[in-house]
DNA sequence: TGCCCAGATCTGTGATCACAGTTATCGTGC
DNA sequence: GCACGATAACTGTGATCACAGATCTGGGCA
């Protein structure tokens, strides 16, 4: 049941939000949908469906489908839940010292390292190093159903966060995202939970204060 | 948009798993269940498929849709979420002293602890009363889409402890949940998130091991 | 009496049509 | 040239049909 066109349909949606390329408002209207991804308006209405049961997606009452816009107070409500969900997963994730996922945490922060220093990162890399590296985290703290509570939180702040990345405004180059990292990994390393987890809740702040001092987000 | 025949049937299936009418195992087939609910495929199809998003229900490879099976390990991996995320929402709810909640939440309390006091208790009565009591706290913490999440777990969760309940096991009567419910209000109203916290999880943990006690979750 | 295989029936998935409501567009009147 | 209104195009929702695959049911054979 994994190759529903459906599902086909539903990754890309994910895919396309998470990293950013859909943004805040962009309508997603379901017969051009499907007609540009070759299918029938079915699977496509599925696929939609259940974006808008994680609230991912919405429609209007005005009979349209759009990615949802984020006023400030959302913003800071998801963060703030961000800092309570991601960091019991760090917690949890120390505990373990990383597990099975100890080389691929290595490797995707060698990954997003690399695009920080360069003089013209490849931004579509290094969300998907950070997206990678994150998640390598969470799915360490061996709680598959949080790992789905989180991927749901991400689907919700990605557009905002990563459209904001995609901007370029310079914020990866200041390398206090590389840092965070760096001290995330060697505390889950050590098998410290409350050193990753303080290390992850600075990753976190740190991309949020960034995002509200743009003053981009609505306040009302 | 709230009133489509696909929110109302989505609403109704909420309604059975979070109460336990619906049991782990049961079958939900489309047609049948479009037949008794007086509406077509489509909007059961709907809700179904949100259902499934939210790992609430699951379509088996032999293509029927039926309430998840819970094994003994999951079951220990949800309770565990359950400690980290609603232990969250207690110590924010008690932060705002209950807010706006504070009337609904001595109500709910009360109406919980009348059931529990009888000689013959309404199973039904005492399982909605427990619901509304701790969704009025978690409500009280200021954050929707927290609450989302917690309804999340619910859904899954819902089938395996309020079937058990409503086996009448006798866990009723033994007023531990009405103890801990009564530190829980107590610890909000004065402000302590900590105390809070802590209430709760000891109430969400006697559950647990009541469940776990009595083996009959599958451990492979 | 017990077993097995074929047909009927049920399953979810995909596609398509009808419909009511919104939005956009274009032509008309001033 | 500009405002306004009618119409055409587009929106999501609901219903229905076709289809492939799984499951159940009987009947025939050993």
């Amino acid at each position: 049941m994994n190759d529903t066109l459906g599902t086909q349909v539903l990754a890309h949606l994910r895919t396309q939000l998470i990293t950013g390329l859909l943004a805040p408002g962009d309508k997603l209207p379901l017969r051009p949908l499907a007609l540009q991804l070759g299918v029938s308006m079915q699977p496509v209405r599925d696929a939609v469906s259940r974006l808008v049961a994680e609230r991912a997606l919405e429609v209007t009452p005005k009979r349209s489908v759009q990615v949802p816009l984020m006023r400030l107070a959302q913003f800071k409500e998801l963060t703030t839940i961000r800092l309570g969900v991601e960091g019991f997963a760090a917690e949890h994730a120390a505990r373990h010292r990383g597990g099975a996922e100890r080389a691929a945490l290595r490797r995707h922060e060698a990954a997003f390292r690399r695009q920080s220093q360069r003089a013209a990162p490849d931004v579509d890399a290094a969300i998907v190093a950070n997206a990678n590296l994150h998640f390598a985290i969470y799915r360490a703290a061996g709680m598959p159903a949080l790992v789905g509570i989180i991927e749901g939180l991400w689907l919700r702040i990605g557009p905002v966060l990563n459209l904001d990345m995609r901007g370029g405004t310079g914020r990866l180059a200041s390398g206090v995202a590389m840092d965070c990292h760096a001290d995330l990994l060697a505390a889950i390393e050590r098998g410290d939970a409350a050193g990753a987890r303080d290390a992850l809740l600075e990753d976190i702040r740190n991309t949020a204060d960034f995002i509200e001092a743009r003053g981009v987000l609505p306040t009302d």
